[in-house]
DNA sequence: TGGGTAATCATGGGCGTCAATGGTATTGAC
DNA sequence: GTCAATACCATTGACGCCCATGATTACCCA
């Protein structure tokens, strides 16, 4: 399984150590470097994290100018900048640099939002209230996304 | 087969713990996750059911976004932050979420209700009630299905 | 065609295992 | 020597696995 899914909160003890649910540690452990890509988000109070393969992706995207502008060039800039690698120890846990909590106003417990190629890490109680704007406006606005075939390389006529 | 067809109402257990259809396990069955993936609808008050591969078709969709887009950040945090894994035993029970279970109103029993490539999961009332709305609706305005052309060269089942 | 049998499936409960969590010890850098 | 990072250990609580039972269905054969 590839993807990150679902929503998981763990406690964060006195030394900033908080458990990768084992589930998304299950989803990085085809990559070489056992741990998760960490940086801050520029759009909200959160923590984006990832895999070091999306980081590539990332990457290449960012070189090819015709994909991305030059705001998403800088903003490339500002996400390796600010990229860390946080290894976790033997029983799965990584350790949470200050400024890094401090970005995402995490105290005492840290909810880890499946997004499919990547996830975030929320305050609990931040992320509470984020959804259930989404929910809100998903109900008044219901928003669709068009499904792609199911056959991998197949061309619909 | 691989349609999801049909309706099957089991019951849940003391634990939570509810039978998947035998048919819908035989779905599934081709799938290196052997298990469902379940999200809260955020139409009714039902539960989204379907299998990994499904999943992976909605990230594929979800990629034709832009990154960091603010519509791809909905969708993602409706479906893929809500969606859990959930395995079944070796007897093909699932244990249902406390926040699942309620917010689609099951307490005893559960509907599993066949919707072709995806299925739901009902309290038993509540679906009977939906489906007969469903069905007046349909008897005052016939719905239509433009139907495609039945592909010759795709792989017969 | 009917009875009997076997197989499949749904259901209930006990128990072991592993993930999350908290604490202590050890290592290494300054 | 002090501090911080990390490895090691110990606890507990949820959930995954096993067995046992009941009910329904499918199958076989007289």
């Amino acid at each position: 399984m590839g993807l990150f899914l679902s929503t998981f909160v763990n406690k964060v003890d006195r030394k900033g150590r908080v458990s990768v649910p084992a589930s998304f540690r299950a989803t990085l452990s085809v990559q070489p470097f056992q741990g998760i890509i960490a940086y801050r988000s520029f759009a909200h109070a959160c923590i984006e994290g990832c895999g070091m393969d999306f980081m590539e992706r990332l990457s290449d995207s960012a070189q090819n100018l015709d994909a991305f502008s030059p705001e998403h060039d800088d903003l490339s800039a500002l996400i390796f900048a600010d990229a860390r690698q946080l290894a976790w120890d033997p029983e799965g846990r990584i350790l949470l640099p200050e400024d890094v909590m401090a970005h995402a106003g995490i105290t005492e417990a840290a909810a880890f939002v499946g997004k499919g190629q990547t996830f975030q890490i929320w305050e609990p109680e931040s992320y509470r209230a984020a959804e259930a704007e989404i929910r809100a406006r998903a109900l008044a606005n219901r928003p669709t996304l068009p499904l792609r075939p199911k056959a991998p390389s197949q061309e619909p006529r």
